[in-house]
DNA sequence: ACCGTATCAACTA
DNA sequence: TAGTTGATACGGT
């Protein structure tokens, strides 16, 4: 069984403040690595998390400008239509597949 | 269902 | 500094 390197919320923000990110970016990665597995949350409710309910486009923009998509479960967010919407890392359709994987079932019809 | 507008942050000239 | 873009959201028609 391969191990899934689980980096601790300090490597995180470690990481994050080693790019030089901005603290809306840092906001945004840490609230969307705190997300549970199986759980999934809209690019709204995250904006709202942050305290910038109406932040939506920047919470994507943050996300797509994310350094580390691997230690950021970002295919955890997903519209508020229930639909994927995009994913820098192999694209919706393996977002699809992660959350189908999780347990989320996605309405993503192509 | 489709189109236009609203709203925030980051990038480029 | 100003203009454009972008992993959206919501309302009107």
């Amino acid at each position: 069984m391969k191990s899934k390197e689980r980096f601790s919320k300090k490597e995180i923000l470690r990481l994050l403040e080693n790019k030089n990110l901005t603290e809306f970016q840092i906001k945004v990665l840490k609230a969307v690595a705190e997300i549970p597995k199986g759980e999934t949350i809209s690019y709204k409710g995250l904006a709202r998390k942050i305290g910038n309910p109406n932040a939506y486009r920047a919470v994507g923009h943050a996300l797509s400008k994310n350094p580390f998509p691997i230690i950021i479960p970002c295919h955890r967010v997903i519209k508020s239509s229930g639909e994927i919407g995009n994913y820098s890392f192999g694209g919706k359709v393996k977002k699809q597949k992660l959350l189908t994987k999780e347990g989320y079932k996605s309405k993503n019809k192509k």
